[in-house]
RNA sequence: GCAGGGUUAGUGAAGUGGUCAAACACGGUUGACUGUAAAUCAACUCUCUCCGAGUUCGUAGGUUCGAAUCCUACACCCUGCA
């Protein structure tokens, strides 16, 4: 069948894997490097679709696992899919559900985060919520407790019925604590078989649902920080017929720019490749040298719900008392619609008095802050300036803490 | 006036002889958050020369080896009866 979808590369950075680029999809264009915000059950949390939109946001990413426990994704596919559903006219991503194989199961809060020096803190029993075997994944639902099984198959099955531009094939994402022979067993065994399954079940769903909008599907990488086991996956990824690749996992912050690297050269150069789940600015800058094109990540999003508002200066927690009578905007030279509206004291204010609105405006700054500083990354290597940027924005995003 | 109940750290509120500087909640301060079980979570929140010490539980005395806890007086608040 025809597809409708394609990736076209602009510019490339000389020295460098970075390049610039345009996704197209049934629902729209996506000029990359791009930053995609997450609205994990077809909302981003606090803002309405158009709000969100209007800060930039190019596409939005949400979550089949999320949505097939609640509304059901047969409820979307009646609405008419993601964007008729929620009303949001531009692209959209869903993940697969693998990011819930581990967080619900052996990930869960302090596991997951991008610290070597973690500690590990195993679940309990009790606490834990997923069960993985080769097949795929036993899941307590975190909502009423009922035990569901989910494997690629399923996974498609969802995100066909949510009818998103982008899907992702269902993987498994291991943690900084699982040891190599884990990390191999966990590639081997499940994301790479899993990974066909998804494109064969992908490929039945296409067809049976001619007529649809084409749903473009991407192979996710794992590997860990294991350089060989990495390239091994690109490899055998990038030979299977995926419209673009998501790049997962476990990173430390030390070397994420060196493992994207790899992935970056392994990864044939026509097809797009998402980094999933990062955005802080250091990492955005490494990722995107490395050849990586799109990001989706919750931080802004959550970070922003929790006081932390991005400066070019650093984060700063606008619950602090020093903003108590602060009145000027989070930081001087922005153009979100909160800063072109109100004042740090008022934000302040309202975080205080756990009033809704805080974290309405807290989320539009910060993320239109991730999408303009994506947005100027993208400008910059156009330009051939990347390299200055990088390093005059990051010499001044740092400097409080040098 | 009589009878009964009450007065605990910024607020509310546990505690009725030792394990009490005193639960818990809120408030406050600081920090964390990277494919969202997150409008969440953690630490601290009497004072100090802060791995130890010093002052607290309406005020003043008293009993006791030891009191926020028992006794006496006083102050204030609440509820009945006058």
């Amino acid at each position: 069948m025809q597809r409708d979808f394609k990736f076209t590369v602009h510019d490339r950075l000389d020295g460098a894997l970075a390049r610039t680029g345009t996704i197209h999809t049934p629902h729209g264009d996506i000029q990359t490097p791009a930053f995609i915000p997450v609205g994990t059950q077809a909302t981003l949390k606090a803002l309405t679709p158009e709000q969100l939109s209007d800060t930039g946001a190019q596409a939005m990413l949400a979550n089949a696992y999320h949505l097939y426990l609640r509304p059901g994704h047969q409820v979307v596919d009646a609405a008419g899919g993601l964007n008729k559903f929620m009303n949001w006219n531009k692209p959209t991503f869903t993940d697969s559900g693998g990011f819930q194989v581990m967080s619900l199961g052996a990930g869960f809060k302090k596991v997951i985060d991008m610290k070597g020096d973690a500690v590990e803190k195993p679940l309990t029993k009790k606490e834990k919520l997923a069960w993985i075997d080769n097949e795929g994944v036993r899941f307590k639902s975190h909502l009423d407790g009922t035990i569901h099984k989910f494997n690629a198959e399923l996974s498609m099955q969802i995100q066909h019925g949510l009818g998103a531009d982008i899907m992702f094939a269902f993987d498994e994402l291991t943690t900084l604590y699982d040891d190599r022979a884990y990390q191999e067993e966990s590639l081997r065994e499940r994301t790479h078989p899993w990974a066909l399954r998804s494109l064969a079940e992908h490929k039945r769903l296409t067809e049976a649902r001619a007529g649809k909008p084409y749903q473009a599907l991407f192979g996710v990488v794992q590997g860990a920080n294991y350089e060989d086991l990495r390239r091994e996956c690109c490899r055998f990824l990038a030979e299977q017929d995926f419209d673009g690749f998501g790049l997962g996992g476990a990173f430390t912050k030390e070397n994420l720019g060196e493992i994207v690297g790899w992935m970056g050269e392994e990864l044939p150069e026509d097809k797009p490749r998402h980094m999933l789940g990062i955005s802080e600015p250091d990492d955005i800058f490494d990722c995107i040298e490395n050849g990586a094109d799109t990001f989706d990540c919750v931080s802004p999003a959550r970070v922003g719900r929790n006081g932390a508002l991005y400066t070019p200066e650093g984060r700063i927690n606008i619950k602090g008392a020093k903003y108590r009578t602060d009145f000027s905007p989070i930081f001087e030279g922005c153009d979100c619609y909160t800063c072109q509206n109100y004042t740090r004291a008022y934000v302040h204010h309202l975080f205080h008095a756990k009033e809704l609105l805080a974290n309405t405006l807290a989320t539009i700054h910060n993320e239109r802050f991730i999408v303009r500083l994506v947005d100027d990354i993208r400008t910059s290597i156009t330009a051939g300036t990347f390299h200055d940027l990088k390093a005059a924005w990051l010499a001044r995003y740092y400097a409080r803490d040098i």
